[in-house]
DNA sequence: ATTTATACTGTATATATATTCAGTAAAATT
DNA sequence: AATTTTACTGAATATATATACAGTATAAAT
């Protein structure tokens, strides 16, 4: 689909809000007042672009005629699964989303950002098995004891987390495994993440 | 809430397929249309009643400003989490019910009745750990490789399943525990259903 | 260099829409 | 028995709303 410009995106987001916070879509008024536009043609002229870009559908002649496209509608409750490759970081290029899945509020007990798709069995005595899906929220701030996704140069992996003074440990939960050990300040390295739920399909 | 009557819940109906449909609330015309009313006073007066029954909002003098109630959007339905102990088996029944969560369709690949809490690691080879919430679909149906719900008598547990002829045979994913072998026609045995999900909270 | 897209203001208007008023009639409540 | 609720038709209307038209200005694409 085609990209987005600023106000595009702050249009499309003001109709989305408007429809969680009132249950129907917004007029141009309603997005004039919203983003500050003086005339509705304003809005109008976003309305039209979005519909061109594929992002609303318009029912003329209709008040409040704007639809959310499905993928436009699913994007803002859905979560992306990430496959957990041996080369590349597990960023939210489209590329590397394997799909996404729905999300709801609450579903675990910290926020995530998306879901890793696990290959391997390295966490094993975790209880974290092949293809689980492990829920990961986007930070570099953890602590000894916490399951991270670490990335050291291109490689990717799903590691126990332990540090003391400079030296950091990634300690796989499966005998048949090694520990890994880096220095803070190693090039290439960082942590992408840490692990907050899993869900396994079955 | 108030009952509804009969044509009160053909014009609910009638809104929420609408805006399933459009994306957005119909118009008192749009009722008419659908119900076949000749006035659009027999669309309004229906509103009204939906409204003073709670289970619509009506913003006064905008179009198509009608807003589902919470209770009425019933999009977010729960589902029961239910403690794993050892005497009593696990019934929807209020004193066995940890907490409700949100359910949303298409979590896992099948459909599920409740999330067991799992307790000791029986099932730790599996990936199964203390504290995880697995989801169970009710049934009887279950093939040989399945991690079920089985009862006997009193007691309730989760275990791989294998049956051959008469015997069946109840498997646990960890050395320490024993297997526990049955017969068909044992008093007291019951399959509850099965594992078709899970997930761990951390 | 020219066209197209973006990003608006400002005015105007046909019509889409909510909503009121006046009735009729049957069913349910009080 | 009297009142309220349900369940409509039919007409009227103020206004909410989409949308076209006339501009201005900058950025991006061809």
């Amino acid at each position: 689909m085609k990209e987005l410009t600023i106000q595009q995106k702050k249009v499309l987001q003001c109709i989305k809000f408007y429809i969680k916070k009132t249950g129907f879509p917004p007029t141009r008024a309603d997005i004039c007042r919203e983003l500050g536009f003086k005339s509705p043609n304003a809005a109008e002229s976003h309305l039209r672009a979005l519909e061109k870009k594929g992002y609303i559908t318009i029912e003329n002649g209709a008040s409040r005629g704007i639809n959310l496209t499905e993928n436009t509608a699913e994007r803002s409750q859905t979560i992306p699964v990430i496959g957990l490759v041996a080369a590349g970081s597990p960023t939210l290029a489209d590329e590397n989303i394997e799909k996404h899945i729905p999300y709801q509020e609450s579903l675990f007990l910290s926020d995530f950002d998306y879901f890793l798709r696990v290959k391997g069995l390295s966490m094993k005595d975790a209880g974290i098995m092949e293809d689980d899906l492990v829920a990961i929220k986007k930070t570099s701030e953890v602590r000894n004891g916490d399951i991270v996704v670490a990335r050291i140069d291109d490689e990717v992996t799903l590691k126990y987390f332990h540090s003391s003074g400079n030296q950091i440990k990634l300690i796989p939960a499966n005998d048949d495994f090694e520990e890994i050990y880096i220095n803070k300040e190693t090039e290439g390295f960082f942590i992408e993440g840490k692990s907050v739920g899993l869900i396994r399909e079955n």
